[in-house]
DNA sequence: CCGATCCAGTTGTATTCTGCAACCAGAGGG
DNA sequence: CCCTCTGGTTGCAGAATACAACTGGATCGG
């Protein structure tokens, strides 16, 4: 295999799985989408943050994130609190139930994830892993991250 | 790195890579939705095939498909072909125009791969494609397609 | 202090993609 | 000749999204 054919592999694999991860988003977490589950995923990880800064950060419109958090919020899986210096910012928190369903679907994709690469010998994980975080932290390479 | 946390790491990075695809969709190719880009490729692999081949291969409802193809058909991009023997089938094949869009978005999207993993050495490269392959094929696993 | 401006967020509107259910038409078997 | 199966279309509804207009608070130049 040329360097040339391992890039066009790359570049058809990673459109498959793009194109399976839209297709089928949601149906394995009926409770949460793929974008919601980020989202909370993200508010664990900052411990918090403003809707600006998930729109910012996901390339959301900010009403998409506007309504995103609306349905959060109503599901209990969220809070949003008043900045006291400035009235115009919401912080946004996980409630209990929000880290609590985070955790769930986190655990079950982990087992998803588990479950498939079962038998991968440890040596083929690491590196794989690692290629896989070298491809993303190239950046934010806007056209292809389309896979 | 231990191999579960090899397993984190790639179901961390598959979501990273999954999300992005999912937000920037479209943005890439205006002419060409990601998942109009796969019908489009999926007839140039198979040398044409029928509406319902396409939906169960894309775990896309048959109505969907349906839908996706006037529109590809509209755009003058496929054209369908009454099958002789059973007149409820319509072979769906590329026209002329279809093949060169199709090449015009493979070749930028193939650009920007080239980029994206343009310091690479080759033999990362090889063992990343194979990996992905082989993530890939491993089959229909509903659960972890979504990254 | 005050208007111009900026910023965070919401809401109205439209589009796109999707699935489910109902339906139509052709094919095949009993 | 019905019955059923299959390929495909259409009606309907829901989710996600973007863009534009708007509200209300903050900030800054004068």
């Amino acid at each position: 295999m040329t360097a040339t054919e391992a890039v066009e592999t790359i570049q058809r694999e990673m459109t498959i799985f793009a194109r399976r991860a839209r297709a089928s988003a949601g149906r394995m977490h009926p409770e949460l989408s793929l974008v919601s589950y980020t989202l909370l995923g993200h508010l664990e990880e900052t411990d918090g943050c403003r809707a600006t800064d998930l729109a910012t950060h996901y390339a959301l419109d900010k009403s998409t994130v506007s309504r995103q958090v609306t349905a959060l919020e109503r599901a209990g899986l969220i809070e949003r609190r008043q900045a006291p210096e400035d009235h115009r910012v919401q912080v946004l928190h996980l409630s209990a139930a929000g880290r609590g369903i985070l955790r769930q679907v986190t655990q079950r994709r982990r087992a998803a994830f588990r479950e498939r690469l079962a038998d991968w010998p440890e040596e083929d994980l690491e590196r794989f892993a690692g290629y896989l975080e070298r491809y993303n932290a190239a950046g934010t390479t806007p056209s292809a991250e389309n896979g």
